[in-house]
DNA sequence: AATGCGTGGTT
DNA sequence: TAACCAAGCAT
């Protein structure tokens, strides 16, 4: 592919995006000024999550802190609840030092270059580039999965992924126009969150029609091609539902590295893969001696990697375990609950058994 | 380089 | 319905 074809590309693409761009809450309008806090921000909730998702988080967190010095003065705990039920739970822990890292060492102002953006926890090759493209319209090239599956059906590209990810890179980078770069970035997540989906893309109202090689050849829906997943194993275990005399529930925070790192969850058996728990090895784990009797049902949940299927036993009781939390009903909204624990605490709290 | 890391919508 | 997939990063 030629510069003249490459620059047809380009114009055709952002005088589509000039009449079609979608509006999304951290998108600076026509002629506006990005806020690169608002740019920063979005991208890291945007990463493996959808536009749908992100939305009402968002603007949660802008409403609350309205700039990056704000966001660096919060706990921890705060951002945690904050993000709770957004999932990839590092992100909300190198949000908040990301933050810090800025007010404290860039005097509250983000790098513009790729290479300084990158040096910020939580940041990445792709949400470098994509900061500096839109925030600070520098010529970078972020590649996403939509950039990846655009630029793989545009050059027709059919090796498979991941092992073709550098090259796509580097077509896509071919591609990257001097002016307007940011407003070239979101046009092509645009066409491929609209128009050059995943599955049965509406080549008819591709803007870029004309110059996909897939489209050419009819092969653009395959691609790019993917090698098969492997099966996800199950895990299980056994969830313990303490009630102190005054109501409150018992629950553990977690260590900040791993699964679901400086979330909060009520005790368990350790998450086995393979056969289910046995009362008395279960009762083994228990956080303390009681009366523990086993709910009916099961709580099943997936996650990224594998199915975790949670069973409940409960029991009223107290322990002066060091690290307790202590939370009644009411105040649950003051944790930072990941989404399976959530279904844990709603099984739990419409179960008749205990209470 | 391959794996671990959440969740909800779509097909 | 079960699989697929999403504005990826850290290790």
């Amino acid at each position: 592919m030629n510069a003249d074809q490459r620059g047809r590309i380009v114009a055709d693409l952002l005088a589509h995006y000039d009449r079609h761009r979608r509006v999304l809450p951290w998108r600076a309008g026509p002629g506006e000024t990005p806020d690169p806090y608002r740019v920063w921000l979005s991208e890291i909730m945007l990463q493996q999550t959808t536009v749908a998702t992100v939305g009402p988080y968002f603007r949660a967190f802008i409403e609350r802190w309205p700039t990056v010095g704000a966001l660096a003065a919060a706990d921890q705990d705060e951002v945690m609840n904050a993000w709770q039920g957004l999932g990839y739970y590092s992100r909300a822990r190198n949000l908040l030092k990301c933050a810090k890292a800025v007010a404290g060492e860039h005097g509250g102002r983000f790098p513009e270059t790729e290479a300084g953006l990158l040096a910020l926890p939580g940041i990445g090759p792709y949400t470098a580039a994509a900061i500096a493209a839109i925030a600070f319209d520098r010529p970078a090239s972020p590649v996403d999965g939509n950039i990846e599956r655009v630029t793989a059906r545009l050059f027709a590209v059919e090796d498979e992924m991941p092992g073709v990810k550098q090259e796509l890179r580097r077509l896509a980078a071919t591609l990257t126009p001097d002016r307007r770069p940011g407003d070239f970035a979101q046009a092509l997540m645009d066409l491929g969150a609209t128009i050059c989906t995943p599955r049965s893309p509406a080549c008819s109202r591709c803007p870029i029609r004309a110059h996909c090689a897939a489209a050419e050849r009819g092969i653009a829906a395959e691609l790019p091609r993917r090698a098969p997943k492997k099966a996800r194993p199950t895990r299980r275990a056994v969830f313990f539902w303490l009630v102190r005399g005054d109501g409150a529930v018992l629950f553990e925070r977690r260590p900040d590295r791993g699964l679901l790192g400086g979330m909060a969850m009520p005790p368990s058996t350790p998450w086995r893969e393979g056969e289910a728990w046995g009362e008395g090895e279960a009762l083994s784990h228990a956080p303390a001696p009681a009366q523990w009797t086993e709910l009916n049902g099961v709580v099943r949940h997936g996650f990224t990697h594998f199915h975790f299927e949670v069973t409940v036993w409960a029991a009223e009781g107290e322990t002066d375990a060091p690290d307790a939390i202590w939370a009644r009903p009411e105040d649950f909204g003051s944790l930072a609950l990941p989404t399976v624990a959530k279904k844990i605490c709603r099984h739990a709290l419409d179960d008749g058994t205990l209470l």
